[in-house]
RNA sequence: GGAGAGGUGGCCGAGAGGCUGAAGGCGCUGGUUUGCUAAACCAGUAUACGGCCCAAAGCUGUAUCGAGGGUUCGAAUCCCUCCCUCUCCGCCA
């Protein structure tokens, strides 16, 4: 959430860059300055004469009879007062509060402008394309090979769901491992986090209170969570961090919806309800926000590399930028099957607008006041989307399918799939 | 799920309607003392939102004793609801 008196302080400049997202962005930023006026203006008030209640008060306990009758006379009316001012200061307070949630993280002035994800800039490549003659699509290959089951999947739980067998459940651990040990050389600390969270969570980084129909919700008013960034990131709500930076890396499996999504890769395992994913989360001081995703996305790409898989680094234009983002780099694999470059990772950095919704901060130093941090992360990588590019990558014209050197010591030496 | 106990500052722990941002201790920071260390002594030790101020510093007001509501002139203290923790029993991977 952005800061309140920043945006009534800039609110021309803070409606300008927001208005580079697109669409609706602004609109909920429309009542602010009146409100904020109102919440000034009350607290003036009310505080002064709560300050008055307070003195009156000291009297209360010296005073007999008939004195203390008519100064408890008065105070109760004074109190009631109060009490009013106070109610309309909450009412102020929860629409402000409303109205700030709602409005998305301003956009960094590096990120390009652009209108769709047309404009998304490219910013680099790495590898090449395999040769691979006429080739298959991932759910071909998976099924030929009695590796994916995408019937019994439907019969047991719908649409977007998926058994793996037999070499590729194993291959989807494996990959977990890998890159869960590939983190961990780059200074991140594992963390297994729980999967279903409560509504604060939700809200402090921002898929709450918008973003609701694109989460699953139990009976007992969890919610599961679509990624690791979401426990991780709330792991230090409403702290005040002592050792900066702070790395860590977590494996997850991940909830969406996809409401909205209808009709988009209905195929395969591209888009499902459920699949796994290592997430990198990182607690920033401010400044170093941006050295830091460029470390993020190296960080990201290192398995991609250890696996030879052609990718590039695309950053995200104003108008694809995610709600929370304040810039966005996404990495987008290779896959010859779709003849497409597609996404298998995105590495953000939400400066402080995460922070403040959750409140964590950290202490510049010894006796300063306590600052927001920032907050970043990064999936390293999605699981199911890696199986993916693994398989459409290494498919063989017999159909078998020959794994990366760089896993091969997760299979049990296993070189391909057959 | 059943029965009970409890949630107070960085930590431990008093407090039972007004003088309590909160005794005392520990920790931490600064200082004095000291051959060094230790000890002792003195002082300081929160956060948020307002105001004064160009700003910072500083000063000042208000709020904060798990959360929210209520009673009262006045609530850490009384009442209600919720959340969490612990113990015992049951169930369970």
């Amino acid at each position: 959430m952005l800061d309140l008196r920043f945006v009534v302080a800039n609110l021309g400049e803070v409606k300008k860059r927001l208005a580079a997202r697109g669409g609706h962005a602004t609109d909920a930023l429309a009542p602010i300055e009146q409100l904020a006026a109102e919440r000034r203006a009350l607290i003036q008030s009310t505080e002064t004469q709560r300050a008055e209640q307070k003195k009156a008060s000291e009297q209360m306990r010296t005073l007999k009879g008939d004195e203390q009758a008519q100064l408890r006379a008065r105070l109760k009316t004074l109190s009631d007062e109060v009490k009013e001012k106070d109610a309309r200061l909450k009412e102020v307070e929860v629409s402000i509060e409303q109205a700030l949630l709602n409005v998305p993280n301003l956009p960094h002035s590096s990120v390009p402008v652009g209108t769709s994800e047309k404009d998304n800039k490219v910013v680099r490549e790495w590898g090449q394309k395999p040769a691979v003659s006429s080739p298959k699509e991932h759910t071909e290959i998976g099924e030929k090979l009695g590796l994916l089951d995408f019937e019994r999947a439907a019969k047991v739980s719908g649409a977007r769901f998926a058994f793996y067998r037999g070499a590729l459940a194993r291959l989807e651990l494996a990959l977990v491992q890998f890159f869960l040990d590939s983190a961990r050389e780059r200074g991140y600390l594992e963390l297994i986090p729980p999967y279903l969270v409560n509504a604060d969570s939700m809200r402090g980084t921002g898929q709450l209170p918008k973003f609701e129909e694109d989460l699953f919700k139990t009976t007992a008013g969890f919610y599961l969570i679509p990624t690791a960034e979401v426990p991780v990131t709330n792991y230090h709500r409403d702290e005040i961090l002592s050792t900066m930076p702070l790395k860590y890396c977590a494996f997850s499996p991940c909830f969406r919806s996809e409401a909205g999504s209808y009709g988009k890769d209905t195929k395969g395992i591209i888009r499902q309800h459920q699949f796994h994913k290592v997430e990198l989360v990182r607690f920033e001081e401010p400044d170093d926000a941006l050295s830091a995703l460029e470390q993020l996305v190296a960080d990201a790409q290192a398995p991609l590399q250890k696996l030879g898989l052609h990718h590039r680094v695309v950053a995200l234009c104003t108008a694809d930028l995610g709600f929370s983002a304040e810039k966005t780099y996404d990495l987008e694999v290779w896959l010859p099957g779709q003849n497409a470059f597609r996404e298998i990772s995105s590495c953000s950095t939400f400066g402080d607008y995460q922070a403040r919704r959750a409140s964590i901060r950290f202490r510049p130093a010894q006796g300063e006041k306590p600052r927001l941090v920032a907050t970043l992360n990064g999936s390293g990588l999605a699981v199911g989307r890696t199986v993916v590019a693994i398989l459409e990558n290494g498919q063989q014209p017999d159909g078998s399918v020959v794994l990366p050197e760089a896993i091969r010591p997760y299979m049990g030496g296993m070189e391909r799939l057959t």
